[in-house]
Formats: structure tokens, sequence, C-alpha cells
DNA sequence: GGTTAGCACTCAACCCCGGCGAGTGCTAAC
DNA sequence: GTTAGCACTCGCCGGGGTTGAGTGCTAACC
């Protein structure tokens, strides 16, 4: 017993319906609205069979059928063969990005938002990563008499700064002659490197202990965390979907989208494919045994990449989704290139 | 028929059960968990006046009584007239904040985090916000060929920062140039009379066009918003309260908390008092017909005012909550102070 | 006159049960 | 290989009885 041309068609059938309504669906369903020039007794040894073949489960055996993991995993592997993601919200996700995004923040949070609209699940958008941020800029500004500001500009654009104590005497043009000495040390460095370097940087630099060891410890900070700002958008959205509509679970869920570390390092696993899906169970978190996980990358001029991802249940319009994600991957791509 | 001494007692013995149980509590119960040296007839006379009184509700005959929003009123103003707010937590808050915050955006996020944890409600954060910032140092630091970041340094130590566009030809040190003559000339305004001031200086520069125009919308864009940042701590804890068990109302007042804005001028709406506490109906706001909010304010150095806030069901541990905020606004307070 | 014991009454919550209907598996005929 | 027919299963739904918490009223008590 293989699986056959009919009985594939049949399964799709029957995921296409699942999708639609979230209630098992019977022999009958399939017959009479997807016409198959099947009577409902052929469906129904059919549909014996891919249960068999482990593609269908009954929750009751009164019941009708239900996709499996498995048949969710068929078909979205069908999906993406054959490429046949129409991009018909290509012109909404446009019409969105219209507005001049001050910053990167801001179009990370905007395009979680977007996402999480147009889709009605929930919307996670990880910062551009790349191998390492290198130092181009590095400017100190006056806070107060003894506070500065320190900005760092990397090669990817983004801008990091933190406000760190300096000892009094220091006014706004020493604080720039420190700034252009230390750009021109630290420049191209990456923040690791930069960390090893300012103990020799302090030994020329005399009396400006506190500056430098605030500076270390700024690096160092920003050194480790590279997923600093998680967007995400309509958390809220899965409660829309049966599936969740046990208080409990719906707990456990939304308390896990108010983790953004947590959620960012499920997020970032994201294979080398155009793509990743990750459904029920493969998903690896035990909160999301019935969720499924569509993730897509984008990239910025200089190589470093980012991911968008999309939550929702097993249950997913995985076609729109895919499209959505696809369309969107290319619009942040376009905007972060011509920056 | 008066509300004399013995209803007041029987009636907050009944508030205290209640919002620890969450459960209709009838005459019983209070005769005999706490001890009033009544029998629960007399209790239930007592009970069915303070119905009539409007104090009580009666969910249907043969269940107990609800405290009504009028009861809560009552009990809150009790409660802030005599001040018996024990700060117990305060060493609990004091010990969360032992570690260096970087930034205000920072110390935001911290603190509805910490708010929302100890309370078990949602919290909210707004930041300090006052008269009118005045700006102090304006920087532009290059960012690529034709990028500058601006960054400008309130009175306040509030940072803001943008990547505007600037003409080619503009080397680090004519950015520095121009950023210390336009710290004199603005050094002393609001962001609004900068936008004001800004044509002024345009006729003096010659060719940087783009540098001005830049400038402008992103004083104009900053001039407005005063809830910039919002922080949201324990979206989900709602969940954990039988009161919104029912999916739709959890949905809807989820969705509530994920629209900052609205969100924040909810919670923006604090009087002159060092506490403000609205209960159900006293919101305003449809979503929040069964939710307390109860909000306090902190206070920066030099006078500004930011408010913070917690958000549960009019079933709140109200004394609770009042002297954690309490604490909390103390402890941001100092933290903003001596920065 | 306030307090209390007693009692009848109410009503949501719970459980049990039978009917309904969607759906299946099997068999026999085409 | 396909299909019609039929017996069977089982979750869902609605009705009816039971339970128990709680009330209001009345009469007796101090």
């Amino acid at each position: 017993m293989g699986m056959d041309e009919r009985k594939f068609r049949i399964l799709q059938a029957i995921i296409d319906d699942y999708i639609l309504t979230a209630v098992p669906v019977g022999s009958r369903t399939i017959s009479k609205k997807y016409d198959m020039g099947l009577s409902s007794a052929t469906i129904r040894n059919e549909m014996s069979d891919l249960e068999e073949l482990g593609y269908l489960d009954q929750p009751h055996v009164s019941a009708g059928r239900i996709p499996s993991a498995k048949a969710y995993r068929l078909y979205v592997d069908q999906l993406l063969h054959q490429g046949l993601l129409h991009s018909d919200s290509e012109s909404a996700i446009r019409a969105h990005f219209l507005g001049r995004m001050r910053q990167m923040e801001d179009v990370i949070d905007h395009a979680a938002q977007v996402l999480s609209n147009l889709t009605n699940y929930t919307a996670v958008v990880l910062p551009p990563s790349g191998p390492q941020p290198r130092i181009r800029t590095l400017q100190l500004v006056p806070v107060s008499s003894n506070a500065a500001l320190v900005v760092i500009v990397t090669d990817s654009g983004i801008v990091r700064d933190a406000v760190i104590r300096v000892s009094e005497q220091l006014d706004s043009d020493t604080l720039y002659a420190i700034s252009k000495s230390l750009t021109k040390e630290l420049s191209g460095c990456t923040l690791k490197e930069a960390v090893e370097l300012l103990p020799q940087i302090t030994g020329r630099m005399q009396d400006n202990e506190k500056l430098l060891q605030g500076l270390n410890s700024f690096f160092q900070e920003n050194a480790g965390s590279s997923h600093a700002h998680v967007a995400i958008g309509g958390r809220s959205n899965i409660l829309n979907y049966p599936e969740y509509s046990d208080t409990e679970k719906a707990r456990s869920f939304l308390s896990l989208m108010e983790t953004r570390d947590k959620l960012a390092s499920i997020i970032a696993q994201q294979g080398e494919m155009a793509f990743t899906v990750r459904i029920g169970p493969e998903t690896g978190v035990p909160e999301m045994a019935d969720c499924s996980i569509v993730t897509a990358t984008y990239s910025t001029g200089n190589g470093q990449q980012g991911t968008i991802g999309v939550i929702g249940p097993t249950r997913m319009q995985y076609n729109r989704v895919l499209s959505i994600l696809g369309t969107m991957g290319h619009q942040l791509s376009e905007l972060f290139s011509d920056d």
C-alpha cells in the first residue's frame, strides 16, 4: 500500500478543509464539497489507508479524521517544492512601508505589527545579526557634568548607545578629541576585539579611569546580546482559534510570548533555506506542542541576516503565511539594502 | 438606616473574603471565619441592609453577596485615608534595582517587570514627562557617507536619536563644528521652540539643505510624542484570575494591552494625588468594566513626572498593590534624582 | 429592641440518561 | 476497483431529578 496520486489529493482536501473549519472532517464532506468523482465509501477506504500510513488521526471512532503533523509536513513540503506562492499581498505590504522609518527598531516593530495583522497569527521579527558587527565610529556626547553618552555606529548602520560616568573635567571638545582617537584605534574592530584592545589604550590615556571602565562594560554588555531587541506582534491573536480556547493552554502560550529572550532563541533556529517550517512537536517546545512556526530570512546590504516568523496553530494557512512571509522578507531586504 | 460601625466591619470582612476567594460570600462564612460575635442570622440582616445601601450585589437569590464598585470605593478611600500602607516589600524592590541600569528605557522595562511579578497583575510604567524637555546638547555622528546620527540630550538626561540624510561631503570634523554651533543656538530651547528657530539658522548655513530638513522633521516628530515608550509587564497575568476565564473577555482585554498608545493615555490620567484608584466603571474604558487601575507617580530630579500603574480585577488586593506602588515610586524617584 | 434559632424556599451546579446524528467499518453486489 | 446498504459507535445535547449553599421570614429569647 503506497501513497498514490489519489490518496494525496484526498489528503490535501482533508487538510484544506480542516485548516478552514478546525472540525474533524468525514468522508462524506470530502466527496460532496470537493468533487473527486468518488463516493464517500471509497473515500472512507482511502482514509482508512491514510490513517494506517500515519497521515490522519481519529479523535474517536465515530468522528471524522484530522491531519497529523506528518500530513502537514507533506503538505508544506509540497507547497515549498512547487513554489506556487502567489504573492498577492505584495502591494498591501508595500503600502505599509511607505512612511519613512526612523530607526531599525521602528522598522522591526512595524514589521511585526503588519505581519500579525495580515496573517492573524502571532508574528516575531528579529533584527539583523551577522558575523559580528564592526565599529565604524565612536562618539562621546556630554550629558551632564560627570556623565557622557557613548554612541557607536557599526558597519551595518546599527546604533548602540549608553550613558556612562566620566571624570568631571571633561568638556565637549575634550570628549570629541577622545572620541576621534578612540575611533581611530577601534574602527574596524568587532566589539569583542574592542574589549581586548581597551587595556592597551588605557595605558596611554592617563586619568580617564572611569571613562574606560564604563566603555569596557558597555562593550561587554553589547558584545553578547545579539537578540537585543525582538519585536512581537499580535500576541493575543492565538485566542482567535478554538485550539486555544482552553484557558490553561492559552496562558502557557501567552506567558511564553512574554519572555523575549526565549522566544528569540526559538525563532532564531533558522536553517539555510529560504523558509523553515516547524510543525507541532518539531518545534521542540512543549508549550507549542500544537503550534507551528514558520520563519523566513531577510538580509541587509552588508550580508547580515535577520529572521521573521509567524506562530500559529498547526492548522495554519501555510500557503498564505508562506507567501506573506516571502513578500515581507523581500520588502525588508530592500529597505535595509538602500539604507 | 445609616452606615454604622458594625455594618462597616462586616462589609470589610466581605470584601476581604471576596478578594481572596472570588466566590460570592455568604452570611455563614462571615460569622464563622471572621469572629464578630454575631450569628449568621444577624449578619444576614446587616447584609440585607448593605445591599439596600448599594454596597453589595447578589448574582442570584440563593448565592452569597459580592461587593459592588461602591463598596470597593469606600474600602479604598478608607485605606488611603488611614495611610496604613506598611511597605514590607521595600527590600524586595530595592534588591531588584541593584544592578546598574544602562538607560531610561531599561529602567522602565525593568520596573514594569518587577511590578507585575510582585503584584501578579499587569503593570504599566510611563517614562517621565514634564513641562517640555529642553535641549542641552545636540551632536551629529557620521554613520555613512550620506547619513548622520543626530543625538540630542535633554535637561532630564533623556536621549533621543535618529538617522538623517546629509549631503555627501560632510566629514566628522565638519559635523562636529556644526554640532557645536547648533548646540550653542538651540541649547535651552524646547523641541517646539527649536522647530521655530530652525528656519533662521537655515539662512546662515548655506548648502546643508538636507541636514536641516532632516533635523526639522526629527524635532517635529519628537516634540509631540510624550508617551514615546511605554513599558508593560505581565500582560497575561490577568488570565490567572477566574474573572477572565471567559475567552472573549480575555481577548478584548489582551488586545487592549497590545495598543501601547491607548494604554498610555488611559494610565496617564493621573490626578494630583499620590495615588489614583479607578474602580470598574470609573476607568471609563468598556473593556475594563470589571478591572481596577491603580496608579502612582514618581518624579525626577528636575521636576518631571512619570506614572506607574497596575491593572487587575476589581477584586484586587488594594492594600498590597498600593504599598508596592508606593515603594516602587520612591525607588524610581531616587534612581532618577541622583542620576 | 436587638439577637438568634429554626424553617421553608430558591436556584445554580451536578449528574444521569436517553435520543440524535455524524461518521465509521464491513459486506455484498455491480 | 467502486459503490450502496446497514449495523454499530460515541460525542453532543437537552431534560429531569438531586444536592447544597444561601436567603428571608418568623417566633422566641435576653
